[in-house]
DNA sequence: TGCAATGCCGAAAATTATACGGCATATAGG
DNA sequence: CCTATATGCCGTATAATTTTCGGCATTGCA
């Protein structure tokens, strides 16, 4: 299915890196046409290597002071429908995970003030029935956050 | 600083969902002409409210099967300068955010296998001298991924 | 050997980005 | 009150880019 030649993971790193690279950008340093390029970009998107370009906003600028990592559990797993459904309406919800371990998910929010985030807990959360519990990580920095992937595998996996 | 209007709101939200739309189309969108578009997608960026323009890719078409997430712990804070060097470096971890909590980090680890994790804790985690305890839990499977900020308030929230 | 599929190429045409001068409105200082 | 300055918007001309097409070489396969 994937099966991504040299070429094709250039590509994928350098549209990582600069969604808005010109196709004749891109062709010089593959050594490609633009046309062969344009090409391979149109098929790395049709069989879902690449799944869209998008502008990244800072945090800040928007008035999105407070990022929290919120662990969520419940007994009834008819919840979780419930859950997801309500999760995946709200912008503040950037990601949510179903991880192993005592929680059931971790989500990833972002708001503006710790007042938000309470009414977060309260009126989102605590919001559907029978959620049980949540535990909620405050980050003071972020060292590095990035949408990057790698193209290649690192030195210390063979 | 900040202090977005309504149209310079639409057009970060517009450049969000779709990081190639073309100024026509966003003058379109906002009712503004090209070149008034241009300029204030232009100050935006020069105000660092748009930070760039990045490709999506899949992590399941570059083998990346495996997320997890890592919290990690030390007791010596000059540990932090190298964990840091060493974490930044590393293509493998997405994010690393500084915690309140029982841990010191968290970070975001993008790996094909179980055995690559292993790998990664064992070379680069436990390679920085003074990490004393981490913590893994797997994602089983990821409900919402997005890097979409909201730019307008919730309805929860006045 | 012949056939089909694939990837690449260059060029033409359509679309888009960029740069510029001009215009209207708002603001501050005299 | 009135002038000077700044700001935001506009349309247009020019440059650059995207998109599309037919053709060519290579590969795989029957």
């Amino acid at each position: 299915m994937a099966d991504l030649d040299s070429v094709d993971r250039q590509l994928v790193d350098l549209l990582q890196r600069q969604g808005q690279t010109s196709y004749s950008d891109l062709a010089k340093a593959v050594g490609l046409a633009v046309s062969s390029v344009t090409e391979r970009v149109r098929k790395l998107s049709e069989r879902g290597v690449l799944l869209g370009v998008h502008g990244q906003a800072a945090p800040e600028a928007l008035g999105l002071d407070l990022l929290a990592f919120v662990f969520v559990s419940w007994s009834d797993p008819a919840v979780a429908d419930a859950f997801l459904t309500r999760i995946g309406a709200e912008p503040a919800v950037q990601e949510a995970h179903h991880v192993t371990g005592q929680w059931n998910y971790l989500l990833k929010v972002r708001v503006t003030t710790t007042r938000m985030l309470e009414a977060f807990l309260t009126n989102v959360i605590k919001g559907v029935p029978g959620i049980e519990r949540t535990e909620t990580l405050i980050v003071l920095s972020s060292a590095k956050e990035t949408t990057y992937l790698p193209v290649v595998a690192p030195a210390w996996y063979g």
